[in-house]
DNA sequence: CATATATATACCCATACGAGAATATACGTG
DNA sequence: CACGTATATTCTCGTATGGGTATATATATG
């Protein structure tokens, strides 16, 4: 991947959160819109947006899609985003992101197993029963 | 400044190969399109905008506007340059970018006694007589 | 002052991009 | 199969941006 297209996801203030997040560990849609706080088709398309240029990594899981950084990162994208975690330090809002995501704590728990592909991972705290709607 | 400011100057390949030449001092414009081998216009713009932001500083000494990095750059510029530099590393533009920084050498080593301000330096290896011709 | 060099700005055009609305697709459940 | 939830795609629109041409400004020189 060239350095320039890899600055050009990240000169987007969404996308810098979408991928601070990341740095977490895997989420899905739904998850980013509740701690991004924005509607359905916004973060849907800055995800798509990472897809296409290979920043992140998305695989379906029954209703839900589970985007990740890339398993195999790269140099430059691996400097990249230590980089950026270095530099959001200093702003509130990728704090209050990571809060967020901490709030969120154990409703996602199932999605690392998942993430692992491991075909008998049991998925805890997943809510198995009736009308999930997501993790809201 | 911020994060996503720096994002968006470093999202286009111009800017990049600019800033990733000021890391190694300063310059003025008739070198950044020597190097760069772009028009007038084009460099102009782009530096313009890296000023607007911040990004760079410039001064003038006599015809020539100098640009360089800010003398007080600020935790996240310093560090996404240093990140910079380490990306760069395996883009071959950067590279013969470089070489041709050096192949410049001689010609502009007048500048960084102009830009410590000295009342009284000497610019040796300035062409002060005639016809100057920046450094083509 | 006239002219040349160095650099910036204004203007025009094409394209990329981000936001929003509406629609489509995929999966799960009854 | 009908319906609901989750997510993606299409379309439209306004704005930012990059390239090019022409022009303006600043400085130096004669």
């Amino acid at each position: 991947m060239k350095i320039v297209q890899i600055y050009r996801c990240l000169c987007d203030e969404t996308r810098l959160r979408i991928l601070h997040l990341l740095t977490q560990g895997p989420l899905c849609v739904c998850h980013f819109q509740e701690i991004l706080k924005l509607p359905q088709v916004a973060t849907s398309k800055h995800l798509a947006y990472l897809r296409r240029t290979g920043m992140v990594e998305a695989r379906r899981h029954e209703q839900w899609m589970i985007y990740s950084l890339p398993t195999t990162p790269g140099r430059e994208l691996d400097l990249q985003l230590s980089c950026l975690q270095d530099c959001v330090q200093t702003e509130p809002v990728f704090r209050s992101d990571l809060d967020r995501l901490k709030a969120l704590g154990p409703k996602c728990n199932w999605i690392p197993s998942v993430i692992e592909a491991s075909p008998v991972a049991k998925k805890p705290t997943k809510p198995s029963r009736p009308s999930v709607k997501c993790a809201g």
